[in-house]
DNA sequence: CGGATTGTTCTTCC
DNA sequence: CGGAAGAACAATCC
């Protein structure tokens, strides 16, 4: 499931890879990821890359001398991005539990775009929820205006957040996790800035004071901002362009661990559904 | 085999 | 009309 810090992390390690990088080939495997596979290849191949940006969990891929096309990408739930080089193919070196690069593309994978420099970017998705789309740039433009400010932004206003949610009657959870009003927030992440904040994810958002909005937005910045210096967290089927999982699961206090002991009272961490999602809490530590 | 899993959008309901 | 709740999407695991 990425969010924020693994999407960054995706987008890091893309931009260090992919910048100044021309397309030589395209494959499709399957048309809904790309819309249209003819046009897709058609207006990428020959395209160099010139840079990535991220709005929530949205990648923007720019590309040079094109003012007016870009690449849209995001990774929904299970979507994964493979840098496939002659070294990695040659060096192997992956543990079993981890993808074989030798094997790739395999059913999984929805997109190959093959580099000018002899690597292979593989767009992998085992539930066809990701995409890579094609946007005008008033389309990409429109895209990023459907985003709230980013979680991690310094200039997160919260005064004027806590104003657009003082009259909503729904869990605080299901407003954090509104990419319209704040992004980059998912699943695991809600749940851990919550536990920090010590809220419960089920108050209603007219509940909760301006006060307790800045502790949960404070504690939202410094758990992800972590969890970006460490590449993320691995829950079911996120890895960086190396194949590698994140390092940020150590780190997690109650997202998965329902029955274990709370880390600050020893009260077993609750499950329940909120929101239409599984989230966790301590009912002792959060109120 | 039914139910749970999840990011986002679409549909339905009040 | 607008907000809120729930379904839908896809594939897999338990």
């Amino acid at each position: 499931m990425p969010e924020l810090p693994e999407v960054e992390t995706v987008r890091l390690q893309l931009l260090h890879h992919l910048v100044g990088v021309t397309i030589t080939n395209l494959k499709v495997f399957n048309e809904k990821t790309v819309g249209n596979s003819r046009k897709f290849k058609q207006k990428l191949k020959g395209k160099t890359f010139s840079s990535i940006d991220r709005i929530g969990k949205l990648l923007i891929f720019s590309l040079k001398n094109e003012p007016d096309l870009f690449l849209l990408g995001h990774l929904k739930m299970t979507g994964q991005f493979f840098l496939v080089t002659k070294d990695s193919i040659l060096g192997g070196g992956h543990t079993a539990t981890e993808t074989d690069f030798s094997s790739l593309p395999n059913k999984h994978t929805r997109v190959a775009i093959q580099l000018e420099n002899g690597t292979t970017l593989f767009f992998n998705d085992l539930r066809k929820f990701g995409f890579l789309h094609l946007a005008t740039k008033a389309e990409m433009e429109k895209a990023r205006e459907r985003f709230g400010v980013e979680a991690t932004n310094p200039k997160l206003d919260v005064t004027t957040l806590h104003l657009k949610i003082k009259r909503k009657q729904t869990p605080i959870k299901a407003t954090l996790l509104d990419q319209t009003l704040i992004s980059g927030l998912g699943n695991i992440y809600v749940d851990e800035a919550l536990f920090k904040a010590k809220i419960l994810p089920t108050r209603l958002s007219s509940s909760i004071t301006l006060p307790e909005l800045k502790t949960i937005i404070t504690a939202s910045r410094t758990i992800m901002n972590k969890s970006i210096k460490v590449g993320g967290t691995t829950f079911q089927h996120f890895r960086n362009t190396e194949g590698k999982t994140g390092n940020f699961t150590k780190y997690l206090k109650v997202f998965g661990k329902k029955g274990q002991p709370c880390p600050t009272c020893t009260e077993p961490i609750s499950k329940s559904r909120v929101a239409g999602r599984g989230t966790h809490f301590c009912v002792k530590c959060q109120k």
